[in-house]
DNA sequence: AGAATATCAGACAAGTCTGTCTAAAACGCC
DNA sequence: GGCGTTTTAGACAGACTTGTCTGATATTCT
């Protein structure tokens, strides 16, 4: 028994999420998703109402396996201070990918219209980032969570920035030991 | 004697830095530009072959003003670590103007094909950038040059996407006070 | 004034892209 | 077997984009 070919929808996922990932939403078009996910165009809109909600699917996917990425590194760990630090390494795991070009949700705000559904996903994405830092920096019990939780993301998107545009996923270790140093020297209750 | 219009080479560069930059290159179509510049089409294709030279042009503009704007900041001090932190007032400037959008060669080239005239734009930000604190840390007598170099940018790119993703143009602050830390506690010669 | 340069207005060609439609075939489940 | 769901292939329409072309007009420089 041979294993049964991905359905239309998944196989339009897969190479959806390569495609728009990889070269940018505007610049592929459906008839090139399609025929490398050999697909038929029929399909496409059988699945999904058309190339927005294709796009919105993909972004929806990104969102949630970066978050499982985060949390499954994360559970390695019962100290927040130590759940703050190992964000990084879900960041690292994906920074070193030949493939990587940074954050999905940031490529995709750029090409997109005001009100569209891929600025909708970066605020989503940006709200959860925020969030699970400031939280963890509330739990781990700083002083100043929020100017703690700051510092933090800033270090992350710095690090996000510098893997994607100097080709440089090593700012990912230098991005944590900078955040050590601020977790450490930061005043606690 | 009423002050002269500008040329049309002179308007189209002018509408078209304000569309590209703030809606992307694939969004802003040529008829656009020219309505809002008030231009023939044919003087478009008489001062530019076509729409990649204007958008190769506009991108050498943002180049320009940018290095213009972090020189004339760091020309107010004599000692490179100054000079270093004046970098940040340079960004400071532009992160709080409402129709911030982050970096414009980073988001010119997620939408741009590969060998495209916006990576070549990009590289070459890039690698001003990165020479240019690096000569500043050398000048400063750091130990380890490069790798104080590599912390500052680090936290200028995690400075601007945090203005960029987040509406948050206090980042910048935030960004050049970690910056003065690193430099103050990096061992030099 | 005269010549070279720059600009104008808009029609038109050629390409690309999304989305629709049709009619048939394959699949999966009861 | 039979029936609803899913998939197929490809033609076609409609919108949108870049770029060309024409011929007249305005500006600038010598």
């Amino acid at each position: 028994m041979s294993t049964k070919r991905p359905s239309a929808r998944q196989r339009l996922l897969e190479t959806a999420d390569r495609l728009f990932y990889a070269e940018g939403v505007h610049a592929v078009g459906i008839d090139r998703i399609i025929e490398e996910a050999g697909v038929a165009k029929g399909s496409l809109f059988y699945n999904f109402s058309g190339k927005d909600a294709l796009v919105a699917a993909y972004l929806e996917g990104r969102h949630q396996r970066r978050r499982e990425r985060t949390e499954h590194h994360q559970a390695a760990f019962s100290d927040p201070v130590d759940k703050l630090l190992a964000t990084f390494d879900a960041l690292d795991e994906v920074a070193h990918l030949p493939t990587y070009r940074g954050c999905p949700f940031a490529n995709a705000s750029v090409e997109a219209a005001t009100g569209s559904a891929e600025l909708a996903a970066l605020e989503s994405f940006r709200g959860w980032l925020r969030e699970m830092l400031l939280s963890l920096a509330v739990e781990a019990g700083y002083a100043d969570p929020e100017g703690v939780a700051d510092r933090v993301r800033l270090l992350y998107d710095g690090a996000v920035a510098n893997a994607q545009l100097d080709s440089h996923p090593e700012a990912v270790r230098l991005a944590k030991e900078l955040a050590r140093t601020v977790l450490e020297s930061s005043p606690r209750t």
